[in-house]
DNA sequence: AATTCTCTGTAACCAATGTTACTGTGGAGT
DNA sequence: ACTCCACAGTAACATTGGTTACAGAGAATT
């Protein structure tokens, strides 16, 4: 695992610190789609990304979804830490966007690098400070634009996140995520493909000019 | 000021520590409506909230604004305290809701203190845990509720922070808040002062029963 | 090949919200 | 008392997005 670590989080820990991880983190592998945690879940790893993406969805009462924001590689999952130090049950799922790799860490670890490490509390704080951007980020696309410009915004950071042009979704997953119906989705990107910007087929679309 | 310290933070931090927030920090007092942080700026401060509430708002490159969230007694703003950190500017726009008194700590102390007191750790972490949630209940109510819904949660969450029955803002100012018009907001009050939950006046607002 | 199932396309309609335009009204200032 | 002005009420209309309903096209299964 060491060198997994070196190469994603050398960085940032020490070396002192690197060898620590080594020593409790485990390491972990996930296919895509698999849930790592949902809605109501008790928190027991600090989960750090070496490679893939992960997705953090909210749900309503009713079970409505919509997508928050991703993890990519050297990401840790910030609502997840403040569950670990609270005790308190997940308010997000988090599901596997690819194939990815992490490395758990225990929980009790959390506070006692806190004291220990200063680039401990720098990575966490720095986590903090990128979580609540993003979250400003979803509050802006959801309250300041439309559902055209949320969709070109969402196939773009879908092709960013899994690095291809080609989008491996149904219209009805898309609408999920963006939490609208099918129909709207078939319709928005229907007008995509006919101004040129994206090309429609069974299963898939693809990223043309957005 | 020690006095206003141990009343309100004085089962939160050690003695030690609430002697140096007694040393450094300086004792502030804001006046309803006070601009205290604006987007763009540079944070030099990490205010502990004493008394009153502050309004966190978000404004889009239109000037569209939104409501985020309100900051209480014993509160600190988490998004301030990621700003200190990263040196980077404010996202967000804070204005005093009431009269407000603070004590403001050098941002300097934020490092200092976070490798020194378990108990300042723990504050900084569950302050971000709280903001965290505050988002997602944001979100939740942006993307789930009508604005009906929404604006009877806002009345209820005014009349709650003021604690008082008569919300003091003008249509205009509730339609901003909420990002919307004037006009969707004097119908949709209309319709609740019909069901008898509010009673209208210029200027205010009562709230009978929601 | 026939059947079934999932996915997509699309029209028609509805509900919610945003916009335009105008009226009335209470209070402040003269 | 008169004028002005910010605020509130409301109708009519436009737009966006959500819903219903149904058709057709692939793909998978029998």
């Amino acid at each position: 695992m060491i060198k997994e670590l070196k190469d994603n989080y050398g960085h940032l820990f020490e070396d002192e610190l690197l060898n620590e991880i080594n020593q409790v983190g485990t390491f972990k592998e996930v296919p895509e789609g698999f849930k790592m945690i949902d809605i109501g879940n008790y928190v027991k790893a600090i989960p750090l990304l070496i490679s893939g993406a992960i997705k953090i969805l909210r749900q309503d009462n009713d079970g409505d979804e919509l997508l928050l924001y991703f993890l990519e590689k050297g990401d840790t999952c910030a609502i997840t830490l403040s569950c670990c130090l609270g005790q308190t049950k997940s308010e997000v799922r988090a599901i596997a966007e690819t194939k990815a790799t992490l490395i758990m860490v225990p929980i009790q670890k959390m506070e006692e690098w806190s004291g220990k490490y200063k680039s401990w509390r720098s990575f966490v704080f720095e986590s903090y400070h990128h979580r609540l951007n993003e979250m400003l980020e979803t509050i802006d696309s959801i309250a300041f634009l439309k559902m055209d410009e949320r969709l070109v915004k969402y196939l773009k950071e879908k092709a960013r996140i899994s690095q291809d042009k080609i989008i491996h979704h149904t219209h009805q997953e898309i609408a999920y995520e963006l939490h609208t119906s099918r129909e709207v989705i078939s319709r928005l990107l229907k007008k995509l493909e006919n101004l040129g910007k994206v090309k429609l087929h069974r299963n898939h679309i693809v990223i043309k000019d957005i």
